[in-house]
RNA sequence: GGUCCGGUAGCUCAGCUGGAUAGAGCAGCUGCCUUCUAAGCAGCAGGUCAUGUGUUCGAAUCACAUCCGGAUCACCA
């Protein structure tokens, strides 16, 4: 039973007791820093009821909680505010539950299993920031799902074919002159999106020039020779054309290449991978049966639609006249396909919020169709990553690349870190895992620290921070405490929490609350797919650490007994930042 | 135009199941390394919580309206 439990049921007994009425919802919050306490009850919602003054209610409940509370060692009241301290008892008891718990902060099993999707890149262009994101969202998230009790799937959808892979493939075959990342010495994935850029520059240009002779700007668009070569590719691709498949294969083997080296790179992996041109031609069975259901209905072109405007939705199509798919078609089929390969009781997506509307559309058609399993269907949107300059965009050149933003931000670590002169005695290989760690750190905590709902603004002329609320400050902290851990170990001092007599100092019963509310916060994160709610919870911790480092001495302490303590809340505490860290993917260094 | 999301300090963001004088970080200014790592700590300064009305003992938080920004409403993905 919590702590916060405890009190809870104490109030409530309090209330009945003096006042006769029972209050099913007690509710605490936890003590502003400028009042005495950890735990406030407000006492204003009860003034109706009970027909006292808020004070005087708050009063009686305190003087109750201190004659009969088992956790209770004093209270005052502001207002209507009960602010509630514990007994040092209580701190050490809670101190030694979280100590001697291995599994801190991880669940066990809920018996529920989920996937979740993310990543999935195109193979015209190389990652960019916003793919980090949500790559970075992506894998947070599966870590902290795992530690609430799920069993999970990584998945990613690779978008390896259609219109926009050939245009690369079209402007390659014409101005590509056999280069390849060898003879080029340009990373696969680049070496693509290199063509990618030069198709949509000869393509307008193109345009332009037809535009000139007086056609209207659309219809340019649609006869530019180019656009219609490269549907004449995509065309031969879909009929098996050896040579078209073989440029593909060949374009594909490099930009795999590429996103594995980046991958391997931001560390970030998947279980199962899909691709679509394995399951772009899925989906059509499943139009067969809602047509026979009347779930869909077919216009006089032959095309087919389903009307969700029962649903505050519009009507949609889902198969056009020809017979070929579009994009829910296709998720439609994958969706069923991942269901039958692992029939999991989740299914997440994390996909920008450009797509919010599709996905509406595709759980709403599920639902229709009767799939059970689409009721565990939910769609982790999440914001753009803004320039300042605005949206960025892949044709236009707007892009902050994975790659080239992962190596400044290695070379800034290791710039700020000589700067610093810390690592005089640092082997060189100890000394670029350090790099790598603190360019990670400040990356994955720079995107994971704000809401993935909202969208955010990224400026490259201020490059990611390594002070104040960014990963490497709690990295720093945690390497803080590992060398403390590591005097300790050579004064042999043993890790030993004190018997009940002990007097905690304050900053040391607040180091306490900051470690209690680890196990809550990576539930809620997991509740509200938020991994901000750890990297928030991450940043408190270290930052109570630091104020208590700065405040008390941990070796020079007269007293033996708070010498042990300190050396034990110490580890615990890196313990609980190594936790959180690993749930955003950051990994801590010993020393920095 | 319909729908959805957002607007909090100079900048980037917390807080939003209603509760105390609205919190961090950065930038600016002051202090603190002969003591366990100063990538740190303490402090100063900085706010009509977009605007208005309403609900309430109490609103940044809820409701409605307005203004501003963005997304989306494709036989693109």
């Amino acid at each position: 039973m919590t702590i916060e439990a405890i009190l809870k049921d104490d109030i409530q007994l309090a209330i009945r007791t003096h006042f006769e009425i029972n209050v099913d919802d007690i509710l605490l919050q936890p003590t502003k820093k400028e009042f005495e306490g950890f735990y406030t009850f407000v006492t204003f919602p009860l003034t109706k009821t009970i027909r006292k003054a808020p004070a005087e209610i708050g009063q009686i409940i305190g003087q109750f909680l201190v004659e009969t509370s088992s956790v209770t060692a004093s209270f005052n009241v502001v207002q209507g505010f009960l602010n509630i301290s514990l007994k040092d008892s209580t701190w050490l008891d809670l101190f030694t539950g979280i100590y001697d718990d291995s599994a801190f902060g991880t669940f066990p099993s809920n018996g529920q299993s989920v996937m979740i999707e993310f990543s999935s890149p195109n193979t015209n262009k190389p990652l960019h920031l916003g793919h980090l994101r949500n790559n970075f969202l992506g894998d947070s998230l599966s870590k902290i799902m795992k530690a609430s009790g799920y069993e999970v799937e990584k998945t990613c959808l690779v978008n390896d074919r259609g219109i926009h892979i050939c245009k690369s493939m079209l402007a390659y075959k014409e101005l590509g002159n056999g280069e390849t990342p060898e003879t080029s010495g340009i990373k696969g994935d680049h070496l693509a999106g290199k063509y990618y850029v030069l198709f949509d520059v000869e393509y307008k240009k193109q345009i332009k020039e037809l535009v000139a002779l007086g056609m209207p700007e659309e219809e340019a668009a649609k006869k530019a020779p180019w656009i219609l070569e490269a549907q004449k590719l995509l065309l031969l691709w879909e009929q098996g054309d050896a040579e078209t498949v073989a440029l593909w294969e060949k374009m594909n083997s490099w930009v795999y290449a590429g996103f594995a080296e980046t991958y391997q790179k931001i560390g970030v992996g998947f279980d199962k991978t899909y691709y679509e041109s394995n399951t772009y031609l899925l989906g059509k069975d499943i139009i067969e049966e809602g047509l026979k259901n009347e779930v869909f209905f077919k216009k006089a072109d032959n095309s087919v639609w389903i009307d969700l405007t029962t649903e505050g939705l519009d009507e949609k199509l889902v198969l056009r006249g020809d017979g070929t798919s579009v994009y829910i078609t296709q998720d439609l089929g994958t969706t069923e396909l991942k269901n039958s390969d692992f029939h999991n009781d989740r299914y997440l997506w994390v996909v920008g919020n450009e797509q919010d509307y599709h996905f509406k559309v595709l759980f709403a058609i599920l639902k229709r169709l009767g799939r059970t399993y689409s009721e565990g269907c939910y769609h982790i949107s999440y914001g753009m990553v803004d320039l300042p300059s605005g949206k960025m965009k892949s044709r236009e050149g707007t892009v902050v690349d994975a790659d080239d933003l992962v190596n400044e931000m290695i070379q800034t670590a290791a710039d700020r870190t000589q700067e610093l002169g810390k690592l005089d005695d640092f082997a060189s290989d100890e000394a670029k895992t350090l790099y790598n760690q603190l360019a990670m750190g400040a990356l994955k905590y720079f995107l994971l620290k704000v809401d993935p709902k909202k969208r955010m603004l990224f400026n490259p002329l201020e490059s990611i921070d390594f002070q104040g609320h960014t990963g490497p400050f709690i990295q720093y902290t945690y390497a803080r405490i590992r060398s403390i851990m590591r005097k300790a170990e050579q004064a042999g001092i043993s890790k030993v929490i004190p018997a009940q007599g002990y007097e905690l100092h304050l900053a040391e019963r607040e180091l306490i609350f900051a470690l209690s509310q680890y196990p809550g916060r990576v539930m809620a994160a997991a509740n509200e797919f938020a991994p901000s709610l750890i990297s928030q919870y991450a940043f408190d911790l270290a930052k109570v650490y630091n104020q208590f480092y700065a405040e008390v001495s941990i070796f020079s302490d007269p007293n033996p007994e708070a010498v042990r303590l300190r050396v034990a809340l110490s580890g615990a505490v890196s313990e609980t930042i190594k936790k959180a860290l690993g749930l955003l993917g950051i990994e801590v260094p010993e020393r920095m």
